[in-house]
DNA sequence: CGTCATCTTGAGTACGATCAAGAGGGGTGG
DNA sequence: CCACCCCTCTTGATCGTACTCAAGATGACG
């Protein structure tokens, strides 16, 4: 209930989605459906067809591909007014997890579809949104490729900070060490060790392990400089 | 003209693209210009204003990110048939510049949205390219985040296999060390390196620095594993 | 033939991974 | 209420992969 406050904090749904609930239901469409997941439960497993895409209502999903030796990548956090599955085809290409526990509301791919087809600004929301994962998922491309440890941490911190509505407030993180380096390419102890470097520099505060302050925001943000 | 064959040989116009001419040329837009770029030359830069999505008719395209200290990540490299700029909303989040001699042809954004708008078919075709282009950068994403640099080269020359007609045929890489480097999140030298030890290994064989050959598929695919 | 860019190869280094042990924190059951 | 267990996080020591710096080889072009 408090921790996926971290994550999109700011209470605005996606351009699209009231119209989507209200074409749905327009048309004749069953109404959407409201689903509660505990923490560690999977919204849809990767190879699932995809038959919905959902609306995170509250909570934390991390997005993730795990390969057959125990390697895994998180491609994306998915916190509060997030969608999951509109760029998805066919069969979804990653496994969606509840990272704390998650509401989550399941919308049918097809009203979309038809929604699109009907409504300009529909398919122009939905456009937008499919760019603008595209646009995170390029960037995440360039710190993953080029950036050294201490510049992940940073970026990651200055990200999760950015989503906040109060900008130095807490950052209250959902996800474990082990989530967040395979979100950032690195290992726990990595991740551990740099996050303590930086409170030793006096860049953040870790008041606990899951609650990082930023005390130092020019700091922070020239580690981070690549962005 | 020999160079460019190693990335997307075949010969498949985009499912929507057709339709994009023919539909621009019937409502009086003004008929898609051919572009032709010497090696080196950029379609555009990150940052200019998005008014066109390009087509590649010939040659290979790099996408990529130049940060301050020049440290550079490439997105993709586009071939023959395939789009540049669909994914791009406002201002091109990265340069598109000429790996070889290119020739494009340039559609405006605004024709393709009047197209959506009325075409079916067209809507799902953009779309399908948009989320086939999103499924390749989050493979990128494992790939730069939890894999080897062996795994990278074997990876990357499968994929490139993978895009030429003919299976076991040779590659022509069109692309310097550099280039290889930049999209694989390594140096120069470790792509030489590693390129070296697969040649070692017996799995490829190096005519010319920019021809390769597959010479043991399972070996290669072996080394590859994660996809 | 000379120049320049690219590629290769070598030697040494460093960053992050791995292996290992211990500390903290929350929840459950006695 | 306390003790215990388990999970997560931290910290330490060592290792290895890939980077850096440097020099030389190869090849294209004028």
């Amino acid at each position: 209930m408090q921790a996926q406050a971290a994550i999109a904090m700011v209470d605005r749904p996606h351009p699209f989605l009231r119209q989507a609930s209200t074409n749905a239901a327009a048309s004749g469409g069953r109404a959407a459906k409201e689903l509660r997941l505990a923490r560690g439960r999977a919204l849809f497993y990767e190879g699932d067809r995809v038959e919905h895409f959902y609306e995170i209502l509250s909570g934390t999903v991390r997005c993730c591909r795990i390969i057959h030796d125990g390697r895994r990548q998180i491609y994306r956090f998915v916190g509060q007014g997030g969608m999951i599955g509109l760029g998805c085809q066919d069969r979804y290409g990653y496994s969606a997890e509840a990272v704390t526990d998650v509401v989550a509301r399941r919308h049918r791919l097809a009203d979309l579809d038809a929604a699109m087809a009907a409504d300009d600004a529909m398919r122009r929301g939905v456009l937008q949104a499919l760019r603008d994962e595209l646009a995170a998922t390029r960037a995440q491309m360039l710190l993953l490729g080029r950036m050294s440890a201490a510049e992940k941490l940073a970026s990651f911190l200055l990200a999760l900070a950015g989503e906040s509505a109060d900008p130095d407030a807490c950052i209250e993180l959902p996800m474990t060490r082990s989530d967040i380096a395979d979100y950032l390419g690195l290992t726990i102890e990595t991740v551990s060790r740099k996050l303590n470097e930086l409170r030793l520099l006096g860049v953040i505060c870790l008041d606990t392990p899951t609650r990082v302050r930023i005390t130092d925001l020019d700091r922070i943000e020239a580690i981070a400089e690549a962005a």
